[in-house]
DNA sequence: AGCTGGCACTCGTATGCGCCGAGTGCCAGG
DNA sequence: CCTGGCACTCGGCGCATACGAGTGCCAGCT
């Protein structure tokens, strides 16, 4: 629909605009790029391109700027992703491989990922409902209580404290703790429910109630949504592109530590790639005038969690997506490993 | 040295521009405040005031505005902490007893201070270093492999794999667990390397070095520094004493990051009480320009860990150090329920 | 001795005005 | 369909001016 030439010049506007943070106008464009044609020509295109709601300009005697619909075909159809040079590889795996334990490799990931792009990086813990069981310790702090310690695949550890109905004898808790790894252990977070559901009845009457609100509280602890928590970083990089936007910086932090919006916003991006969200895509006002790129990462084949970047609308978005997938891919390597 | 009435001249300078953020003259000092003289009379003060650095003016003909020797002396001399309010008593005892556990309390506690204060909150957790050990938990994973779980008296628990040099039976695994935890429940975590010390010479040759390197992660564990972790909140406040400062700011958000740095700062704050470090008194040039009321909080009557809040020097520092004792103090009784 | 009113002075900020130039849209011609 | 030319728009910048809050100082009062 549109010409050769008019995606051309569109592509030439998000590039500039993206490299100058100002509008950019005909002949700057002529000069810049290659386009054999007069700063006229390029005027019409234009023109033809805010028709259409590509482009955009803040003041009638202006240059343009892309809209995010225009960001939006930029994305789609003129953009490649950037694959990292390989030094930059190199960096990426020597800082991952220094981490010790998951915590250290979020942390890390977050961290990297902030600094590659200059931007805000956002990296989601391994959900839980995704993974599968490798161990659950039960330990006896007291006659009547018990700490459930949940250990998945992906290193993650979670405890519970648990108040049991009755006192809970030595070795019926370890008679428990070693039925349920024999059902449990190596199985997903989904199948769990079944596979324990008949558990109580093997034991005797006085445990039971025990026995149950053990039982009750693991899956508790299985399907509980807040566990899936998120790590935030580089948020000092707001500020580089703040400088005109001291009121839209307010609105972003808040998004950020807000984590239940942030983990409702990636869990909309379906798609196990690669996603970007631009601007008004997102559903949520305060990061109307953002954009987020998104990935999945993962151990194995599969993707348990996200990872991504935030930042203005205006991003070297080939840039940012090559970081991006390269970062989410290095880490599934390191979690793989381990 | 400073005559009564100079004091109430700086008292009510300090309170008057952190109310308008606005330097402040001698005329609406007058009219304010009930001082009984005249602006003149006042102006006199100011100008002896400014001769010993507790004020000073932006520009020639403005008002004058606090210096950090000035708050200092304010919050040394001139002010009281504020308490709480019933209502604001209740909302906080409300608000933390809804966690569950440990990082639901540090990360209510964080909310809560960034929201009472209207500031950016900072929470340490509860440092390994001088807590008690509940429990220590030994999972073979596979022959070789074992997974340790570090159990602590403030509920927080610390995880790590361990690679054995030989295969580990798993009665011998048994043993050490029951050993280790004979020796070392309940004790500090100080005392914990001399306690375990010749428990190899217990075992059999073979399994020596297995445990040998069990109990080096231990110590390890104890020990490790970058354990002090901390969590942030409410850095979206920043955004409020920003409007003037978009290039200070940044500084800011790039200290919080640097947990290293803050985690430094709140460590030389060795007064177990309050403590004000205000502007330049923080040895971190990102953090001149703002202060750092900080308190140590534990569960029984010690101080396992601090909390604090990150401000502009120009801060409601009664109200600050108000808030900052109750979350403190309620966070303290949560912890030894618990 | 200390406080007060008066007064001249400073200086930062707000306001209004005019210029400049980048950028546009349109049109006639190649 | 592209191009060069041309008139027009409008935001930004520099400058000069006016305003006013605030100060320092001094002479006089209690």
């Amino acid at each position: 629909m549109l010409s050769e030439r008019r995606l051309q010049v569109l592509r030439a506007i998000v590039q500039d605009y993206v490299g100058t943070e100002e509008p950019v106008g005909s002949k700057a464009l002529t000069e810049r790029h290659g386009l054999g044609v007069s700063p006229a020509t390029v005027r019409n295109d234009m023109a033809a391109l805010e028709e259409e709601g590509y482009i955009a300009q803040p003041h009638t005697s202006a240059g343009r700027i892309p809209t995010d619909k225009g960001y939006r075909l930029f994305v789609d159809k003129l953009a490649e992703v950037k694959p990292m040079t390989a030094p930059e590889r190199r960096a990426i795996q020597n800082f991952l491989d220094g981490a010790v334990d998951l915590d250290d490799v979020v942390a890390r990931t977050v961290r990297l990922l902030a600094q590659l792009t200059r931007q805000v990086a956002v990296v989601q813990y391994p959900s839980l409902t995704r993974s599968t069981v490798r161990h659950v310790e039960l330990l006896s702090l007291a006659p009547a209580r018990v700490m459930l310690v949940l250990i998945t695949d992906t290193g993650r550890v979670e405890q519970r404290m648990i108040d049991c109905p009755a006192p809970f004898g030595e070795t019926s808790l370890a008679d428990l703790r070693a039925r349920l790894n024999s059902r449990v252990a190596g199985r997903r977070f989904t199948d769990v429910p079944q596979l324990v559901e008949d558990l109580p009845e093997g034991f005797d009457v006085e445990d039971r109630g025990a026995v149950s609100t053990v039982l009750s509280t693991l899956l508790e602890t299985l399907v509980e949504e807040n566990e899936e928590r998120l790590v935030i970083g580089g948020t000092a990089n707001l500020t580089r592109f703040a400088h005109d936007f001291p009121l839209t910086i307010r609105p972003v932090l808040e998004a950020l530590e807000e984590q239940v919006v942030l983990l409702r916003l990636l869990g909309e991006m379906q798609n196990p790639g690669m996603t970007v969200r631009i601007g008004h895509e997102n559903a949520y006002e305060g990061l109307n005038s953002t954009s987020i790129v998104s990935v999945g990462y993962g151990s194995g084949g599969e993707a348990v969690a996200k990872l991504g970047v935030v930042g203005p609308t205006r991003m070297d978005y080939p840039g940012t997506m090559g970081a991006v997938r390269a970062v989410a891919r290095y880490v599934g390597q390191i979690l793989a490993e381990s």
